[in-house]
DNA sequence: GGTTGTGAACATATTCACAGCA
DNA sequence: TGCTGTGAATATGTTCACAACC
C-alpha cells in the first residue's frame, strides 16, 4: 500500500516490516491509555488484548524494535511509550496542511486526535475564495494561491488532501513540488506520484464495499436455497432475511435488489463457466 | 484486519483472498470511470495502471473470480463492472446507519460516494437531544433511544460509528444486539465484538503516524552524521533539515523536537543493546 | 501478434512452541 | 515460576514467466 522503496535498495537499514509499522500506533494508543491510568508495567498478553491483536504477534513486533521487555515481568509502560514514539518519529512535531476545507476537511481540522500525537495543523487551504479568511477550528482558511509559500515557510512535509476527486491529482503535484513527501489522501482517486513520495489513502466507500462483501457472504452462508436468478426485488430480500432463522447473532439484513446485469452478456459468461448471479456457486477452477 | 472467520472452517467456499477483496473496489472504481467514458474493453495493463496496481496482480485477482477476459483482447468493461459489483454484493442496496453526528458524522452523511455505490443512509443517530430533529444532509437526526427500532425497521446490517472514542464500544454493542453484523469504526478505539461480526476501522491518526515513520526514515536516510544523543531540541531539528541539501525530491522537513525520553531509563536500554535515540542504528540482531 | 490465466518461485506475515532469562 | 524473545513451521500475498488461446 505505502509506496516508497524502489528508491534504491537502501542500506537494508533497520528492516521493520511494514505490517509491524502499521501496528505500532495501535500499541502506542493502548500504552498511552495505560500510562494515563499510571499502570507501571504490562505483559504482552494484556497489552495485546488492549490493542486487539494476539500476544505472539505483539512480541514479534516488539522484537524488531529491540529487547525492551523483562522476562518474567513484562514491559515498562512509560519506557515503551517512549521507544515506540521515537520509532514512529513522534518525538518530533510534524506540521501538517489540510487542503480542501469542505465538510470532511473541516471535520479533520476539528479532530482532536490530530494535534495530540505529534502532529500540528499548520494551515488549512481551500480553492474557494469565499472561504479565505473564514475561521475553521479556530484557524483562518488560506487560499490555494499561497499553497507553495505556506508549505515552504512552515517546513511542511506531510499533506492531507480532502478535496473533491477531480482536484486531488493537481493538488498533490503542487504539494510535492513545494516539498511535501508524504500524503494522506481522502479523495477517491489514485494519485500518481514520483518515487520517494509516500501516499496513504483513506476511502470510505472502499471500506464499506469490503464490509458488504463479507456481509453478503454471511447471508449466503447457509443459503444454498432461495434466490431465483434476476427478477427478485423484494421477494429476494425477504428470502435472504429468512435464511438464518434466529441463530444467535443478529437479525440478518434485508437489502433490496438494485443493479441489473448488462443484457446479453450473462449468457456468454454461462458458457465460460464463471459463477452466475443465482446460486452461491463454488470455486470455478 | 477484518475479523470474521474462526466462525467455523466454513466449507472453504469460494476462497477469494482478503487482499484481493480489498482491491476489488479499486478496480470497480476504475472500471466505472471507463464505463462513463463509454470505453468498451480494457486490457489488464491499462486497467491496472488506472487502479494503481501492476497487471500481474490484477490478473491474478480476477482469476479468483472466474475467467472474465478474452485472450488477445482484454476485458469487457460493462461486464466486468457487473461481475465485480455482484461479487462485492453491490447489486443489492445496503441500508446504513451513521451513529454520532458530530463534525465527522455530518461529513460522512454529506459524502456523496456513500450513496452512489449501493449504500443508502437509512438514518443518522446522535445521543445529543439537542440534535434530534435537526436536518443534516437533508435528513433529520434521530435520537439514540430509537437506535434498536431504527435498525430493525430498516433491516440495517451495516453501521458506521463516528462517535467519540468513549461511546464507541457501547454503541457497537447496541448495534450488534439490534442486528448489525458489520461495523465501520471511525472512533479511535479497539472494538471488541463477538465472532461473526466484522469490524473495519478508519483512523486518521494511525495513518499519519505511519506516514511519520516513513518520513523520518527519509530524513535520516543519508544522515549518518549529526543528531547528538539526548539534549537536542531545536538544534536537532535544524540538523535534520539540513541533511538532504537539495536532492531532487522535496525540501525536507523541519520539525521541532517535542517529547523527551523518560529520565533514567534510557541508560538501562543502552545496556541491553536496543537502538538508542542518536545514530540511525542498523538491525540489532 | 497480443493478451489472458496460472503454475511455480519468491517474499512477506502470522503462528507455534520453547529455550532463555529474571 | 512466569513471561519474553525468537527460530522454525505455516499461511498468505506478490511476482515471474510462459502456455493457452483469440
Amino acid at each position: 500500500m505505502a509506496t516508497g522503496r524502489t528508491h534504491r535498495p537502501a542500506t537494508r537499514s533497520r528492516g521493520i516490516p511494514e505490517a509491524t509499522v502499521a501496528r505500532l500506533p495501535l500499541y502506542l494508543r493502548a500504552l498511552t491509555a495505560l500510562s494515563e491510568r499510571s499502570v507501571p508495567t504490562v505483559s504482552s498478553e494484556e497489552l495485546a488484548t488492549a490493542a486487539g491483536v494476539n500476544s505472539a504477534k505483539l512480541r514479534k513486533d516488539f522484537s524488531y524494535l529491540g529487547s525492551y521487555g523483562t522476562r518474567g515481568v513484562g514491559y515498562d509502560v512509560e519506557y515503551l511509550v517512549y521507544q515506540i514514539s521515537r520509532e514512529l518519529g513522534l518525538t518530533q512535531d510534524w506540521p501538517v496542511v489540510i487542503v480542501g476545507i469542505g465538510n470532511l476537511g473541516a471535520a479533520l481540522a476539528n479532530y482532536g486526535g490530530f494535534a495530540s500525537r505529534g502532529f500540528r495543523v499548520a494551515a488549512l487551504i481551500d480553492a474557494d475564495p469565499a472561504m479565505a479568511g473564514k475561521p475553521v477550528a479556530g484557524m483562518p482558511v488560506q487560499h490555494t494561491d499561497d499553497l507553495e509559500k505556506i508549505i515552504e515557510e512552515n517546513g511542511v512535509s506531510i499533506g492531507v488532501i480532502a478535496t473533491p476527486a477531480g482536484a486531488a491529482q493537481q493538488v498533490s503535484e503542487r504539494l510535492i513540488a513545494a516539498g511535501v513527501t508524504s500524503i494522506l489522501n481522502f479523495a477517491p482517486t489514485v494519485l500518481s506520484v514520483p518515487d520517494g513520495v509516500d501516499v496513504r489513502k483513506v476511502d470510505l466507500s472502499i471500506e464499506l464495499q469490503i464490509l458488504a462483501f463479507h456481509e453478503q457472504r454471511k447471508a449466503g452462508e447457509e443459503a444454498a436455497a432461495a434466490a431465483s436468478s434476476s427478477s427478485g426485488s423484494s421477494a429476494a430480500a425477504s428470502a435472504v432475511a429468512s435464511v438464518e432463522p434466529a441463530a444467535g447473532t443478529g437479525t440478518g439484513a434485508a437489502p433490496a435488489a438494485a443493479v441489473e446485469p448488462p443484457a446479453g452478456r450473462a449468457a456468454a459468461a454461462a458458457r465460460k463457466g464463471g459463477p452466475e448471479g443465482d446460486v452461491p456457486a463454488v470455486m470455478p477452477a
